[in-house]
DNA sequence: CTTGGAGTGTCAACAAGGCTGACGTAAATT
DNA sequence: AATTTACGTCAGCCTTGTTGACACTCCAAG
C-alpha cells in the first residue's frame, strides 16, 4: 500500500501541478478543436458564432431560438444578429411555432446542411484521430472528466441533447 | 467476435454520434472551465485575456514577451494591449533581459501573485471535483485525448512547459 | 374580453479582445 | 556600417459579447 504525502488518500492525481497540467491541457486542446472549423469559417463572413448556432440547429432541428439561447448561453439581442444573417443568407429558416405561434422553430436548409457538414466533418476528423490516438478506455474518461465539469445547468443540456433530441 | 458496420474493426467509440457527444462535451466543459475566473474578474477591469496572461507568466516566470506571445496564439498588438495595463497596475514586471536587452522578462508582482493565487485556487476547484468525480483511471484517458486534440506546436509548447519551464 | 406576461425581433450604444499595417527604437548580429 | 530581431505603440477595423428600450404577437388567466 503506497501512501503519498500531502494528508489525503493516496490521490496523486489531485496535486496542484497535476490539477494545473490539466487545465494547461484543456486551453491548448480546445484551441485545436476550434481551429478547423475556424479556418473554414474565415473568409466566409461567419464566425465562431455561426457555427455554434448551425451545429446545434442541426442537432436538434425545430428547436426555438429561446432555447438556442440557453444552450449557447448569450442574449437574445448577439443570437438574433448571428441567426438573421444565417436566415437571410438562406441557410436557416426560421418557422412560426404551430402550436404557440410566438416560437419560431429552427431549422437548416440544404445550403445550411452543406456548410454544418463541412465543418462538422472537419471538427469530427480531429476529434476521431485524438480518439484513435488514445484509444476507448481514455475517451471515456475524457467524456467522464468533461462532464463533470460543466454547471449543473450546462450538464442538463448536455444530457438532454442527447436522449430527447431538443 | 461483435463486428460492427462502418467496415472497421469494432471501434463503437468512433462512430458519428460518439465523436458528435464528445464536441459538445467539449464545448459545455468549457464554458464551465472558465467559469469561475470569469466570475471573479468581471468588475475588475480585467478579462479573459488577462487570466491568460498571468497564468503563464506565474507558471514559467521570466519568459519573454515572444514566447508569451506564440503560446498564446495572439498577435504582438494583442498581448502588448493586456500586458500594459498589468504593468501599470503593478501585478506584472517586465525586466529587460540579462543576456540579450532586447527581451523583456516578465514576472509576476506580489500583488500579480495574489491575483493568480485566486483566479487559481477557483479553477483548481473545478478541475479538482471533476478530477475526484470521475477518478484517477479517467483522469488518465481525460488527459491523453485533450493531448492528442492539440495541434503539434501547441503539444510542444504544452510539453515544454510541463519539463522544462520554459 | 381584457389584460398580463412570455417569446421574439430590432434599434442604439458600448466594450473586450482579436486582427492588420505602419512606424520607431534599441540592441544584437553579420 | 548595415541588417535583423525584439519590442512598443498608434490607428483603424471586425466579431461577438453586453444593456436598455420598445414593439408586436399571442397564449392564458382573470
Amino acid at each position: 500500500m503506497v501512501e503519498t504525502g500531502g494528508g489525503s488518500e493516496g490521490l496523486l492525481f489531485l496535486t496542484d501541478e497535476q490539477l494545473r497540467k490539466g487545465i494547461e491541457a484543456m486551453f491548448f486542446a480546445y484551441r485545436g478543436f476550434t481551429a478547423d472549423p475556424d479556418r473554414i469559417l474565415e473568409g466566409m463572413d461567419y464566425g465562431r458564432a455561426h457555427h455554434r448556432a448551425v451545429h446545434f440547429i442541426g442537432r436538434a432541428p425545430g428547436l426555438t431560438v429561446s432555447s438556442l439561447m440557453a444552450i449557447l448561453g448569450v442574449t437574445k439581442q448577439s443570437l438574433n444578429r448571428v441567426l438573421r444573417t444565417l436566415v437571410d443568407d438562406g441557410l436557416v429558416e426560421a418557422r412560426i411555432g404551430r402550436e404557440d405561434r410566438r416560437e419560431r422553430n429552427l431549422y437548416l436548409t440544404d445550403k445550411g446542411s452543406v456548410l454544418e457538414r463541412s465543418l462538422s466533418d472537419a471538427q469530427r476528423a480531429r476529434m476521431r484521430a485524438a480518439y484513435r490516438a488514445a484509444g476507448p478506455q481514455a475517451v471515456q474518461g475524457f467524456r467522464q472528466v468533461l462532464e463533470a465539469m460543466m454547471d449543473p445547468d450546462m450538464r442538463r443540456a448536455y444530457q438532454g441533447l442527447k436522449e430527447a433530441g431538443l
